[in-house]
DNA sequence: ATAAACTTAATAAAATATTTAATAAGTGCC
DNA sequence: GGCACTTATTAAATATTTTATTAAGTTTAT
């Protein structure tokens, strides 16, 4: 088993301070004391050992806010790393990020199929493997890696039971933790994509948002009381197989008019090929693959071609039918729309709402708020280094 | 405004105390020491002033756990009382409770429609003011009244914005901590029915629980990460309102397919009393009143009648499939049956296990138990108490 | 049966963590 | 310049935990 924290503090404070400024990039000594909820002075005496141990540096001082001006702190950026990696169905891009989340090498993206590859997890391991020789003496200054990766992942187990199998008894994280000696957290990526807009995006400050992952599928990342939720097993948010359709489409899971059926780019895409190819008229010419056709559509909508806005309207009423039912569950203050589909964000927002009002109690409807993401590609590597930096804020003693 | 605390406490520490012993009953100071999170000398230092200020007594030693036998407490029962009072649409009951959990008066039982009933709040208030006017000087015991109630409640602002309208710009909790003189909280009946599961019930030491208030309407109560849970503005657990059906029923709400028109006590009742008019034959026999109806077939339902079985097992797939919805975004570790209709828990589970093998993704069905409350009547007065208690033990100074 | 070894529980003393209160230092505004 | 306000520093007081010690039982091996 590894040693979970690497760098041994003799306070739990101090791993809180440093998470905390991870977080806010710079803080006051005043903020601090704030969002930790300690003392002033106690908060002073920690920082002062962390700076003196140069985890931490003054920054100087930021404007007056109407009395003496705050001394400003940062972390010291190359003190300490953080491993991100980003997996999907296709692509896993890796990245080396330091405590001022710039990426210490650009960002490496390596093609890995999950989808019944035996093999993938051996590849993944060897790939990080080689780019962590790169780091030299400064592979010890890494204080974790944070895995954000689909299906259904059981965080406490530190188990992914439909990718990236071990093909032993162990699970995927002390696999990983053996191979890459350093601590590693895995996470679903709708989650992770919850956790990128709780930590750097707009459901900074919020208690209960719902982050939807639109794309190839439909995921779901859960924000309550102010903190990520996986429900008692790690598969809440599964909102992929709620019964949403009348037209009875049978799913992979076995049921019929699961939402998945219905309202994801791969069935936009596959629809759209079919009644191309059956006359239909547009600006959208069928390509080779159902993954670009879905980027030609959302291209083409964006340029207001009206087939493929029918298409992704159609799409947003019925995600927006499955966001009513959560919000009766749930009452959430925002939803977030995320994931690839943000981009076409603008024209799903309207049917959604739409839905909303049709589906909701109208006191329901009023009283949470729908937005698209302005969180970019590189949000979910960020927010798969956020996962190390949380555990290293609760790290105890 | 009322002063929250009516006991002052030089710490929190031994609020926390007073209020986890009140749900304990009794405990040793390892347990409690345990269960706070605090080292045994420091939990031993405030009990044992506790115990001068007479809050606390010694009951003598338990019998060994394989070591020296541990010394428990237990609080003075009528050295602080708490008022409870659970609201329905029909009758409310009030009682007042020591601090061992027993009623120091018979429960006071009064008719009271909340629905288009203006009076009711100076009613309600009234019947308070005289039960609590024969407490004589015990008066100042009270730490606070605990209200279960029908309706949108919002917990943080302190309004039922559907029942019991103060008729000003007052709160509700306002109104009533102005008239009673005490602490007030306010909570859905759903929810405390939850809590109840929570502090009394099957729901202990658990962290996600869902409790389904099977009744005249259908609710929900939500136990998330071992809290009560309430959503953003107070009305999580909406269940009611969410399309299940195809038969479009038109909704009260406005919608059509709601839960509520299909599966709740009322709708048995309704179309019971329908079918045996038009000659449907069974042991049941017509009854002035839905309610009397609804009584009646659960009744002979547990006598083994063929028909009142079958209209409740209808009844238990439907909300079966709810539950399956619900189990997909929240994966919980326990749904439980409560409200009136656990009466024929029995019945409802067969129908809504299918439901929920039918309808959920396998994984989630099987990591999910179902169950039947074994909550007595007593337990929503119980539970209202237990709100008081709950933020007794939240008591910062 | 009985002593030795092992539990669990309670207590006292010492060490550490954390807050409070008082004061100082800087800024902006009238 | 004086006042209100925010931030920083220091000393003293308080809160809390850790460690070691004692007490009171149970279990196990003879």
């Amino acid at each position: 088993m590894i040693a979970r924290p690497t760098i041994p503090f003799t306070t739990q404070l101090k791993y809180r301070l440093i998470s905390q400024l991870y977080f806010f990039g710079t803080a006051s000594c005043n903020d601090l004391s704030e969002s930790l909820g300690k003392s002033v002075p106690h908060v002073t005496k920690s920082l002062y050992e962390l700076i003196d141990a140069d985890y931490i540096v003054e920054k100087g001082y930021a404007p007056s806010n109407g009395g003496r001006p705050p001394l400003i702190y940062a972390l010291q950026p190359d003190r300490m790393y953080i491993l991100s990696v980003s997996i999907d169905q296709l692509y896993t891009r890796i990245g080396l990020l330091d405590m001022s989340n710039q990426f210490i090498f650009p960002i490496e993206t390596i093609e890995l199929r999950l989808l019944n590859n035996k093999d993938a997890l051996a590849i993944l391991t060897k790939t990080l493997t080689r780019i962590l020789g790169r780091m030299g003496k400064d592979r010890k200054k890494i204080i974790g890696g944070g895995f954000s990766m689909p299906g259904f992942v059981n965080t406490r187990m530190g188990i992914n039971f439909t990718y990236l199998s071990t093909n032993s008894k162990e699970s995927l994280r002390d696999y990983l933790e053996r191979h890459l000696h350093m601590p590693v957290y895995i996470e679903n990526d709708s989650s992770v994509l919850a956790l990128a807009e709780l930590k750097a995006g707009m459901a900074q400050n919020l208690q209960d948002v719902m982050v939807i992952d639109i794309g190839w599928g439909i995921g779901l990342g859960m924000i309550v009381k102010g903190e990520l939720f996986r429900g008692h097993t790690g598969y809440a948010g599964e909102l992929s197989h709620i019964p949403i359709s009348e037209s009875n489409t049978l799913c992979e899971c076995g049921k019929r008019g699961c939402l998945e059926t219905e309202a994801t780019l791969r069935v936009v895409a596959h629809r759209a090929m079919e009644e191309i190819k059956a006359g239909r008229i547009s600006s959208l010419k069928i390509v080779d693959s159902p993954e670009k056709m879905s980027e030609a559509i959302m291209a083409a909508a964006n340029q207001g071609d009206q087939y493929a806005i029918g298409l992704l309207t159609e799409m947003g009423f019925k995600i927006g039918k499955a966001i009513a039912i959560l919000i009766h569950i749930v009452n959430p203050e925002l939803i977030i729309l995320g994931g690839r589909g943000a981009e076409v964000g603008k024209i799903l927002i309207a049917p959604i709402q739409q839905a909303l009002n049709q589906y909701c109690i109208p006191r329901l409807a009023e009283d949470t708020r729908v937005k698209v993401s302005q969180l970019g590609h590189d949000a979910s590597l960020l927010a798969a280094a956020a996962l190390v930096m949380e555990k290293f804020g609760q790290t105890a003693l």
